[in-house]
DNA sequence: ATCGCCTTTGCAAGCGTGTGCAAATGCTGC
DNA sequence: GCAGCATTTGCACACGCTTGCAAAGGCGAT
């Protein structure tokens, strides 16, 4: 049997003895239908197994509900929490996510922006990467919005979301000297993205008001495994820290980890450990990690009630800026408290 | 200003001074075209910054391209890494992923394929939940194909893979038994996803066959805390087991921490734990669990190539079933090895 | 009965694309 | 020079939907 087509507004206009606008309008919330043909094109629709068809409509609305979600590592604790936020709140408002995967490889996400634009999405949420500037200007230009988030120093236009990292910097290192360490370091990858240099810059900068020094140690990706290895440099310094602020929760566990198990340290007694983001494993008793939480909700309602907004994508050229707090979660990584 | 809608082949047509018909076939793989002509396209299409309206193309091909991706929970280790898997397979074979999250209400997974009705997928890949048969068989009666991922009981007609379970319950028995194991225990949730059960069944049929008896114990969902819950009632019995298969590796963390930081038991020593999975955090210093991979490349890997294969989507009304191997990760949670 | 108003309905145009068909073009071999 | 053929091109229709517009119908007030 060759495959059989999607049943169309016709065949249900047929069916209930009505014009074929009757039925468009039926599905069309806020049209002028009367009740009664509302219910027969309602029954005719059930029976048949209509159900609108979405790119049509997209078509002709020049709207399609679909608002692209461009993540690298999507695996990632954090990341993922993050989709399933957006994703659910998209739904909540009618709209419905398309899931690209990025790589750090160049023009990645430009492809992914080409994707979305194919796609004739009504906006894109870049969670990684950063996009080129040419790119940015044609997704506007088509009328198709952008949100960035934690993407700190791209370029004006799009909707950013940030953090206030570098204040949070400044937090922990008040917690660390509070609790009475001293020879501070920080953990941190060799990747670079705008939020991890500024808890970095952040970091530094507290501890260089209170005039003190911070080791700093960066390699590999921002995971558990470079986690271990920046452990290792730092506690086989001759200055060995007592207090580790790590750019990210993986590298915080990485580093706990090394320093129990490899360096038989104990945490908090020798060493006090602070991280970024509250995984979900940060609260693990074998961590028991002191963290700053990602406002995954927050950052999620934000970026879709943007999206919800009436105005061009692109009325004010400059686009808006928005910075979240993240709210210190204090567990048992760093004494006192 | 106005926002500007989409450049239109129209537009890139005039530009290059030839017909639509020609720039669409520039962009239509297997046409025929001059390379002349195709190249004076290119060139206007590309100073114009014209896409193809893959919505359109959707619409008069009957093939969008998108394929649904239906899932609960997406924010777990082990469903966001399988989710990552499937959208690069799915990237990498030109077709595009949209994500729906579920929960575990009643209908959540028959709104989700509604939805991927709407937007004509061609094809649903459910990760999560149970769909219902009738929806199920509107999705084929429409050619759209069906694929469920670890849903064993399900009704026929869709594709599906599953694990070898029970096998793998049975050789995790042998492993218990050889470390020196008598007491044995399977942890679980409450959700009795069909997967869970069949190891659950599976390690008790195996356990039975060598006369020996399973403490079983379930609580919740199928999550880290549940796993500390079921450790607990499982370590007050008056038989304190000696090892815990546990349905899931995140049941499996929340066993072990209960059992070292509330128990002050050791792992491996005084008792030996296995999981089910291989997230990513089974490998990390303090938990290093014994564990069965889920061969997420390889789902992510046949669930692709079934969508491109060609034939209606109910050619063979039965559907097709296929089975892959869970390969036992051995790691530091079982003594001997 | 007539008028005006409001609600509901059908018509038809249009959204941006793919593709069958026939016409046009160019080339080969005689 | 011409028939025969392959390649390329344009026309026009189709895909399934939304929506402006005008006509139709109902109803109360005059």
């Amino acid at each position: 049997m060759v495959t059989k087509v999607f049943v169309s507004a016709q065949e249900v206009a047929e069916k209930a003895g009505v014009s074929r606008s009757a039925v468009s309008r039926t599905f069309t919330p806020g049209a002028s239908v009367a009740p009664e043909t509302r219910k027969r094109v309602m029954e005719a629709a059930e029976a048949l197994g209509y159900h609108v068809n979405h790119l049509a409509r997209g078509l002709m609305r020049n709207e399609s509900g679909i608002v692209c979600l461009i993540v690298s590592e999507m695996g990632t604790p954090y990341r993922s929490s993050l989709i399933r936020a957006v994703t659910q709140h998209l739904q909540n408002s009618g709209k419905i996510a398309m899931l690209i995967n990025t790589d750090r490889s160049d023009g990645s996400v430009d492809r992914a922006l080409r994707q979305a634009i194919r796609y004739r999405a009504d906006a894109s949420i870049i969670l990684s990467g950063q996009p080129d500037k040419s790119i940015t200007q044609l997704c506007l230009k088509n009328g198709q919005r952008l949100v960035l988030i934690n993407r700190d120093d791209a370029q004006p236009g799009p909707f950013r979301i940030n953090l206030d990292d570098k204040e949070a910097a400044s937090r922990i290192l008040t917690a660390f000297v509070r609790a009475g360490c001293r020879r501070l370091a920080f953990a941190n990858s060799e990747v670079g993205t705008p939020s991890l240099m500024a808890r970095e810059h952040g970091f530094v900068a507290a501890a260089a008001a209170l005039g003190m020094e911070v080791a700093v140690e960066r390699f590999g990706p921002t995971g558990y495994e470079a986690g271990k290895v920046v452990a290792q440099r730092l506690l086989t310094r001759k200055e060995r820290p007592d207090a580790i602020f790590c750019a990210n929760d993986l590298l915080a566990c990485g580093v706990m980890d090394a320093a129990r198990h490899q360096f038989m340290m104990s945490v908090p007694d020798q060493l006090c450990v602070a991280g970024f983001d509250d995984i979900e494993q940060t609260s693990w008793s074998s961590y028991d990690l002191t963290t700053f939480a990602q406002p995954v909700e927050a950052i999620a309602r934000e970026a879709v009630a943007f999206l919800a907004e009436p105005g061009s994508a692109e009325d004010d050229g400059q686009g808006r800026s928005i910075r979240l707090h993240a709210e210190l979660i204090w567990r048992g990584s760093i004494r006192g408290g």
